[in-house]
DNA sequence: GTAACTTTGCAACCCGGTTGCACTTCCTTT
DNA sequence: AAAGGAAGTGCAACCGGGTTGCAAAGTTAC
């Protein structure tokens, strides 16, 4: 999800997911296209001198909800974002692997690598899964 | 991991994992074998009436540290643990999947089905995978 | 019995997340 | 254009799980 985008492209992909495009939106989403790992609520909150918590918050949650970019829970204590494919429904089979770099604490989507398919028990339901792998990147590895 | 466990299983079994049994860790560790559900630290307090907070969290922390439990981050805000099975050593092969019930919140081991093999992109080096499935488990179903 | 080390308890703190409420902005209707 | 309502934003206060520092109590080694 690189970042060559302009800011037209910018309101029709909130439009496409029914997100009103206002201000501070518009520059969420920049900060979040350009991001190369997932990033979290406070790290996002750096990304700006005078913005508020609480509207990135709400900001975020509602980005979720419109399924425009997707939660991962990594197990470090903040819960991290990253858009969504644009065709992305948040549906067991849209989902893909997580990897959690224990060096550089960065979370990245492994877009390509689709969370494999499990059997569950008699009688249990799936509804989603949060697939988080933790080890080195390749970055750190070098 | 039932219940049917004298004192001196639960000591053999401290021992095992070269965890010192006083009291208290002996008492977190019959809780422990007593929970069908992975448990949290708040749930784990709840069930002492007297016993400290911090107490408990480094209990839960040794024991983890000695691999007598494994964490789990289901994504609820609260990292829960379970017990290991006798031979575990917490290494990638011994890893299993986690099922978290929406509907009563609790967490459990799917023991016997394994994490699933990930071909990471070259360069990666996998230590630990953390697969929490989500949806309705069997008795909320019924 | 004394010294060294480990475990426990209490208090205080940290930090990410969340809520209530007032103010502003935007949009619709007249 | 004015009025009214809905949606978005900002601030402050709060919540809860987790974590640390430090002193007291318990354990072990000599
Ligand atoms: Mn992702
Ligand atoms: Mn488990
Ligand atoms: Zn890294
Ligand atoms: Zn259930």
């Amino acid at each position: 999800m690189p970042s060559g985008m302009t800011d037209e492209d910018k309101k029709r992909q909130l439009d496409s997911r029914d997100i009103k495009p206002t201000a501070m939106r518009e520059l969420v989403l920049d900060v979040l296209s350009r991001q190369t790992a997932a990033i979290g609520l406070p790290e996002l909150e750096a990304h700006f001198e005078k913005a508020d918590r609480t509207t990135l918050y709400r900001t975020l949650k509602t980005f979720e909800e419109k399924k425009l970019i997707h939660k991962i829970v990594d197990g470090t204590g903040t819960v991290k974002y990253a858009l969504c494919s644009e065709t992305c429904e948040c549906e067991p089979d849209d989902l893909h692997v997580h990897f959690l770099c224990e060096k550089c604490g960065k979370t990245y989507c492994l877009y390509d690598i689709p969370v494999p398919t499990i059997n569950l028990p008699h009688g249990f339901k799936l509804e989603g899964v949060n697939m988080v792998i933790n080890g080195i990147c390749a970055s750190c590895r070098k």
